[in-house]
DNA sequence: AATTCGTGAGCGAACGTTCGTTCACCTCCG
DNA sequence: CGGAGGTGAACGAACGTTCGCTCACGAATT
């Protein structure tokens, strides 16, 4: 209780010097004092228990070293995997990370435009945006275009807002292409919402995988889910009530392809014998589902890392590119699907 | 690019009047200043795209509006949802959220006092630890101690510091109670790291429990792992070729009871008819493993919640308990425990 | 007509730093 | 022995706010 932080003067005090040569000594760089008046200074900031205040620092320079990051509810594991990768990152880079996440699907991301300027009121010297609420967010993106540099993980309307991911109709394309090889004709899929263009780009993938292959894209084959592992077996029900023919199923994430596979085997179906199972992401857990999940590794570590490396480019006035940055995406071929592919 | 942020100076030069009026105006309370000469500020605040510069308030206050959340790599989804839940609850009532992940428990936790240490001069107004690696590290505790008020997870070497958490010693008892009434007299466990006081506890009422039931506790039935769906296997794995005569597992998390129901399926026994399993934590998927995950729910996000509400009881100077603050726990039957006891 | 009161606004100081400049003193050199 | 140069440290200003006090002015009260 009643703690109190000693600043810099106290220090300087103690040790009889000005508090901008202790200051120098303790933070600054360029020395230009003696040993004997710095180990003084050091003593004395030790004794005192002397802690830098950076917020004062932050003022005269103008720059806090911290990075915003605005959220998903990050309940979503992959989402949480990627906000760790970036804490991380940022870390090791000097820099400290104030997270906001936005609350459910629900409330419409209501609260983007809040957590932003609660961040830009903190001065953060650059915002990362990981949460496809925002997709279409004008207010948002104005905020993070006029105030702050910032990257998103999403497409930002107006653009001027570097965007980093994954090649999302790839993911698509390599989850059907494989279904297809192992001679799946009807073909469903479970998705996230709609309205998301990550969920577009992916079905976008799938449908055109489809037409190469001689088969027509079906709308009751496309069930629409919430990324939850609930809202995953809800979804794999209905598709299997509707088309009862579907031998095989790509899920767009893979909490949701859990509750897939439980509800396929409650429907009195084997996976993969009966229904093949291909989703994206692989967390950590996938490999260890029964059976393990075939899944569209989408590497989200790396892509925590190279978005902290880029926004600190753009925060050191580096002009970026206005294409997307897109990492590679991999298929995880486990038991799932079938293994391999045969043909 | 060349973004400059605009200074109540400015905002005050405009409206014609001192930057003292406009402070009072835009960000203080009590106005004592004509409408018109409000409105005047107003509008120039929103012309010139105003934001407050919540670094220098903070300086002059004292106080930063933010707290600090010290987590273990949260890609441990329980982790995640309660640094979810913390953030929220603070948001809610007008802090912003600093995190800082310590790397696997490989490294020892080397950097929780470094994580601290940019906690405290970033000068968060409390910090909230939720990091087992951290139990008994005195360099973290001194820090939490004397620099800033804090709230924690887990136990603080040297105590002080309030603790928060969920009666551990009652889950372990919990289970292994609902395995006994099922008949089991065979009982294995996978845990966590031996050395942390989480696990210890729960081993403590598992021991305990079958005490009680006339069964005596055997070192082969105790296998140690990592939390992970992986290690959770290979433990598995490990405990039914000791003790092929198992017929219940209690397994520390529902990350590694994942891995336990694919490498009982996969040594060819049944959940629950040959083995019967029960963990702890309740994440979201349990439910949709197949089959549904029996397991001792810990209410996470209340956790992290009441974990805010505390600390900010604290940083008001109220002096809080030194008993540890314990949450219920409470078992959850699904299928793979065998469903509700028969006796 | 003299005094009090309230209202609207201005002003100085402080928060804890960093940064650039100035200053005092000593040594060395011609 | 006088000035140049170098070294160690002090000093003033600024960063963008909040807070408490002062001040001017007009209306209301005596």
């Amino acid at each position: 209780m009643a703690r109190r932080y000693v600043s810099i003067k106290e220090v300087a005090a103690r040790a009889g010097v000005s508090f901008q040569t202790a200051s120098k000594v303790l933070n600054g760089g360029s020395v230009r004092v003696s040993p004997e008046t710095a180990a003084r200074i050091v003593a004395a900031a030790k004794t005192l228990g002397y802690r830098p205040n950076t917020i004062a620092r932050s003022l005269v320079q103008r720059a806090t070293g911290t990075l915003g990051l605005l959220a998903s509810d990050a309940t979503d594991v992959a989402i949480s995997q990627f906000s760790v990768a970036v804490e991380q990152a940022a870390r090791k880079r000097g820099y400290a990370v104030l997270v906001g996440h936005l609350g459910g699907d629900a409330d419409g991301g209501q609260d983007g435009a809040d957590i932003v300027r609660m961040l830009i009121e903190r001065r953060v010297d650059g915002v990362i945006a990981a949460a496809p609420q925002v997709e279409d967010d004008t207010e948002v993106a104005e905020l993070l275009r006029t105030y702050v540099p910032a990257v998103s993980l999403h497409h930002v309307p107006g653009g001027q807002v570097p965007v980093i991911g994954s090649t999302q109709s790839e993911t698509g394309r390599l989850a059907t292409e494989h279904l297809i090889s192992h001679g799946h004709r009807v073909i469903g899929t479970v998705t996230g919402p709609f309205r998301r263009r990550v969920v577009r780009s992916r079905l976008r993938g799938y449908e055109a995988t489809l037409r190469d292959a001689g088969l027509e894209p079906h709308e009751d084959l496309m069930v629409e889910a919430d990324w939850t592992p609930g809202g995953g077996a809800a979804a794999a029900r209905l598709l299997l009530e509707r088309v009862p023919e579907t031998t095989a199923v790509f899920v767009h994430n893979d909490a949701m392809a859990i509750g897939v596979l439980s509800a396929v085997v409650k429907a009195g179906r084997r996976v993969p014998a009966d229904v093949a199972v291909v989703s994206c992401d692989d967390m950590p857990f996938a490999e260890h589902l029964t059976p393990g999940l075939s899944t569209v590794r989408v590497p989200l570590a790396e892509t925590g890392e190279r978005a902290v490396e880029l926004l600190l480019q753009s925060i050191e006035g580096a002009s970026v590119s206005a294409e997307p940055l897109l990492l590679p995406v991999e298929l995880i071929i486990r038991d799932s699907c079938g293994g391999p592919a045969d043909h």
